[in-house]
This record gives structure tokens, sequence and C-alpha cells, in this order.
DNA sequence: CACGTTCCGATGCGCTCGCATCGGAACTGT
DNA sequence: ACAGTTCCGATGCGAGCGCATCGGAACGTG
């Protein structure tokens, strides 16, 4: 058995690699060359990891949307003392990729959306990604529902999925707007924790 | 004066071929050859309606903006009696995109705004029709809001322009999730049409 | 220490791309 | 009719792409 080569942390190495390049020039400036220049390796190290264009772009996609992901989850845990609604409200921050040193790795999920419409395998790989973060924030708001119950009426009865769906859904707008420049990130950070607030206003009854 | 042409109409031919090509194959299956091929001129007859492809794309973008604006629009001015609640509903589910029929703007619109992320001319384009968008949107809910005052406390001071934003966002977001699989069509509607009846209750005050 | 296996850097191939070029067709004004 | 102008289809070019190939370097094993 000779010489062995970690490939899993070369494939990691070569993947951001991938991001950076989509970054500054989207994807289809993301070249097997250019790929292979900037990890530092050779092209022929890159065609060695993966079988194909499609296959290396498929494990970066992967692997961003598990860094994001684990992201919010260790935001999470790393406090789980304070209140649902505030745990909330940091993770929606964090999904929404508003921090300037985030912004690269929201360009990069956005452009793997795009082609993600029109490439089947892509849009697979992302909706794990996706079905993870709603799950996520589903259960979040389920336990800020039940630790704070309706004051009285008991009448909102709040989906925590369809919740979840709605905040997802808004980060994301929010993001892209934010990165063509239609909103600033105040602006989006604004609307977000508005929107966390009303939904948790909902949550704890609709008394004032 | 010999041969003339009406290149505008040509152009907005040729527009459509990109957007045609553009939801089948995504924005980087879109070459002047298949463009040309699909808008039944020559090769020749596209490079002189534009200058280069980026040219040709760029108008491409404000073509389709223009018209999805315009559908809003329309949507408004042809039922102007009802109730600005309903017209803002309409017009949001418009603006997501969200029939069959609209899927495909809806992807060409997504690669665009993708691509918009790392060019900066193309996110000029974009801004102005999501200005056009936002301002609709808070005219619509402004007009609503003083046609509808707060019942009395006249507590919520809500903001249209901020109310725009985040309905805008939220119907993107859809969109694009639709779009990727991670949400169907009923999803995305019932969230949308619990958002626009959120808000619409805080317009018209926060009694029950 | 040689052998066998694994790895990879360099190179070449076929292809497609955007764009430039140009000769002739199409058409108007005289 | 004919000259002048506008238009465009065909073709060529250089560059860049993904991928295949292969000879030799690197290294564990007998």
């Amino acid at each position: 058995m000779p010489r062995q080569v970690d490939h899993e942390s070369r494939r990691r190495r070569i993947a951001e690699a991938v991001c950076g390049l989509a970054d500054e020039r989207g994807l289809e400036g993301v070249t097997l060359r250019d790929v292979a220049d900037r990890a530092q390796v050779s092209m022929g190290a890159v065609q060695r990891c993966f079988g194909s264009k499609e296959e290396m772009l498929l494990f970066a996609v992967g692997h961003i949307g598990e860094r994001i992901t684990e992201r919010v989850r260790t935001r999470l845990k790393g406090s789980p003392s304070q209140s649902a609604a505030t745990a909330l409200g940091y993770a929606a921050t964090e999904i929404a990729l508003l921090r300037r040193d985030h912004r690269a790795e929201a360009r990069v999920w956005l452009a793997f959306v795009a082609q993600a419409a029109v490439s089947a395998p892509l849009a697979t790989t992302l909706r794990i990604s996706y079905a993870a973060l709603q799950d996520l924030f589903a259960h979040l708001i389920a336990e800020a529902a039940e630790s704070d119950p309706p004051g009285d009426g008991g009448s909102a009865p709040v989906d925590p999925q369809q919740e979840a769906r709605a905040l997802l859904a808004l980060a994301d707008g929010l993001t892209t707007h934010v990165l063509i420049g239609h909103l600033t990130a105040e602006n989006a950070a604004d609307v977000l924790d508005a929107h966390v607030a009303g939904l948790w206003k909902r949550l704890s009854g609709t008394a004032t």
C-alpha cells in the first residue's frame, strides 16, 4: 500500500477554492484550471479527486451547506439558556448571512441556487440543507411556543412548520436583495427583526 | 435611406429567445449561436442588434423586468374597486410567480439575479425593477393604511416602505424555494397569504 | 534494496465560445 | 435604371474549456 494521500481534506480544500472563485466571478468563472491554481494543486490532482467538474461542484455545494447549517447549530448550542425568541432572532440573522464576512458565502450560495433551478442533482443537494434548516427553525419555534403558551384566548394556532418556511424564505430573499444592492444590511436586519418580533408576539398570545 | 428593419421588435424577439434558453439550460447555456437559432435569425443579425453578449443579456433582463412589473401593474389597475388588502394579496401572488406558466419567468429572473451578484451593470438594471416593485407595494400599503385606519390604540406605526421590503423579499424567497423544489406552490401560497393577512391585521389595528 | 503500487504534473485533443470580417443581397432616392 | 446605403449570412480566428493520457516521482512492502 504505497503513497497515501488524505483525499478528504484535499477535497475540502478544493471546495474552498471553488467557493472563492464562485464568490469573485460567479459559477461560470469556475474552471478546473483556476480551481487547481487557487487550491495550490495541479489539475491532475483535482481530476483525481473528482471524476468530473459537476461532481466537484456538487461536493462544494454540500460542503458550504454543511458549513452554514453547522454555524447556525453552533450558534444555538452556544447559548441554550436564553429565551427561544432571542435564539430564533440570532439564528435568523445568521442564516441571512448579513454580516460582511459572510457575504462571500451568500454569493456562492445564490449562485448554486440559481444553477439548481436547471440541474436536478444540484437541487437535491440543496434541498437537504434547506430541509435541515427548516426543521431546525420549526423545532425552535415549537419549543418557544410551549415554553411560553398563549396568555388566554389560545386563539392563534401557530404552525411551526409554516412559520419556519416563512422565516427561511424571508431570510433568503433579504440576503438576495442585499447582495444585489437593493437593500442595505441594516434594512434587511430591521425587516428580519420586525418579523421575528411579530412571530414572537403571535406565539405568546394576542394580548399586547 | 435604404432597407430598414424594425430593430426594436427584433431586439425583443431576441430577448424572448434568451429567456427561453435561460429557462431551459440556465444562463450559462445561453450562447449567441443558440439564441440566433431560437430567434430564427442569423448570428450576424444578433451581433448587429447588440454590440456584445453582455449588452444582449442586459437588454433581456430589462425586458423581462418590465414585463413582470407591467403584469403586476395591470393586475392592480384591472380591479381598482376591491379593497387594498385583496389587491395586495393578488399583487404579491403575482410577483411570486407561483403560477406554473410563470415558472419559466421565475427561473430566468433567478438566473439573472445570481449573475447580478457578480456583475455591477446587471445589478443596476435589476435594482430598477426591484425599486419599482417596492414603491408599488409601499404605495398600496400606505393606501390601505389610510383607507382603514387603526381602530383605537393607534399603536402600531406601520412603515409602508419597510413592509413593502418584507413582502418583496418574502415573495422572492418563496419563489426561489419553489423553483428548487423545497416548497410546493401551495406551501408558498399559504405562507404568502398568511403574511398578507398578518400585515392587514396590523394595518387595521391591534384589536382582534 | 528492489519491487509494485499509487499518485500527479504536464501535455495534447477536440470542441465551443464570442467576436471580427467581408461579399453580396435588399432596398430607397434620384 | 442605377447608384448608394444599409443590412446580414457565412466564415475564420484565437482563446479557453473539460477531459484523456502517460511517464515518472513517491512510498509502503517483501
